[in-house]
DNA sequence: AGGTCCCGCCAACAG
DNA sequence: CTGTTGGCGGGACCT
């Protein structure tokens, strides 16, 4: 529903958009809130988007995202099912495992395992099939977020690299460093899913000590709170700056846009699709001549020149629990406001034991 | 001045 | 055609 009215003048309206109280990181963490319960055994869209209070668009995200590691599970048409938290261990052994047996990336733009078809820009990683269930059952376009999301976990789990720069990320997924619109969409990709992966607490934000770059290292789901009743991140800790959110629906107040370029796009869109076909399979020859050490190498930026084999590093420790959210919930309504009264109760009580350290990162010292 | 990443257009499908 | 799904990338937001 393209709504797109609504209160737009709040009385004193300084700007009481904030963007990050509409963050995937934080939908997800109250999507989990909402349903991690015993209770809830199907999860309608519909259902989810108004009681979340976001565009149905938005749900589709976190849902895809959360279904490539076995959180939730399809169902049907609207229909999903709450596997739980519970799952993620083993849908990452699953993940490894697959990631070992395909060979996993490395192998810059193999076109012949590609998984695209005709017109797609090509996904060059070597992604044999779904797994799940040899049905199937995503004939779609190789659902995309849900495809890589699952190399992005493959990317951490394959390699020793202990921090990895979304670019790097981006370059593996692709096989294609050159191709810049390919790479800025890739990357928009994986901003989204380490955003609901930082909430979960699977990833972490830091930079690399080189190159000061933002990099993501992985935390894995050592300490995490499993199941249990507590779910970790209805949070929010001082309002950091902005008035408590004043909308309820998201689709409020939203920036204006200029609205207007939609021919051009379709362009755009066009070429690129062509060129990144070319240049993905010219890319072959690229990455044979270009350099790599190692037998099939994709170089993962500055970290990570390493073949791959050997896994598992278990960097864990409990870090800092990041507090996937440190901003109030915007999703609220009635529903949620329970909810959060009840999340918040259990939270305190294991944010009292958990925390040996902590000290409720502000984000600006 | 970039790094982030929300938002929603609209294509591809399903019915 | 209507309703679902979900690529994709413009550009607002946030350091």
């Amino acid at each position: 529903m393209s709504s797109s009215v609504s209160r737009e003048f709040e009385p004193n309206s300084r700007s009481l958009y904030c963007r990050k109280e509409k963050s995937l990181g934080l939908l997800c963490s109250n999507f989990r809130a909402l349903y991690d319960n015993g209770g809830v055994q199907t999860i309608g869209l519909d259902d989810a988007a108004s009681k979340l209070g976001v565009e149905r668009r938005r749900i589709y995200d976190v849902v895809n995202i959360l279904e490539s590691i076995g959180v939730v599970a399809r169902k049907g048409k609207n229909q999903y099912s709450w596997k739980g938290y519970g799952e993620i261990p083993r849908a990452l052994e699953k993940l490894k495992e697959e990631a070992l047996k395909e060979n996993f990336l490395i192998s810059g733009c193999n076109k012949s395992l590609r998984v695209s078809n005709e017109n797609e820009s090509g996904e060059c990683v070597n992604v044999k099939n779904p797994s799940e269930s040899s049905k199937h059952i995503d004939s779609k376009r190789e659902k995309s977020l849900w495809l890589i999301t699952q190399n992005f976990v493959k990317l951490f789990l394959c390699s020793n690299a202990e921090m990895i720069t979304l670019d790097s990320a981006a370059g593996a997924l692709l096989g294609d460093v050159n191709n810049s619109t390919a790479m800025r969409t890739k990357v928009r990709r994986l901003y989204d899913i380490a955003n609901v992966f930082s909430s979960m607490n699977l990833i972490e934000k830091t930079h690399h000590p080189d190159s000061r770059k933002p990099a993501f290292r992985w935390l894995g789901w050592g300490g995490q709170p499993q199941n249990g009743s507590m779910t970790t991140t209805w949070v929010f800790n001082e309002p950091k700056k902005r008035m408590f959110g004043t909308e309820i629906t998201n689709q409020s107040l939203k920036r204006m846009k200029a609205k207007s370029s939609v021919q051009r796009k379709l362009n755009q869109k066009e070429n690129m699709a062509f060129h990144i076909k070319h240049e993905c399979v010219e890319n072959d020859h690229k990455l044979e001549q270009h350099s790599q050490q190692s037998s099939k190498g994709f170089v993962f930026g500055p970290f990570l020149p390493a073949v791959m084999p050997s896994v598992n590093k278990n960097v864990r420790s409990v870090r800092d629990w990041e507090l996937g959210s440190a901003y109030k919930p915007q999703y609220l309504n009635q529903a949620l406001g329970d909810l959060f009264a009840h999340y918040m109760e259990a939270w305190k009580s294991w944010y009292a034991e958990v925390s040996g350290k902590e000290e409720c990162h502000h984000l600006s010292p």
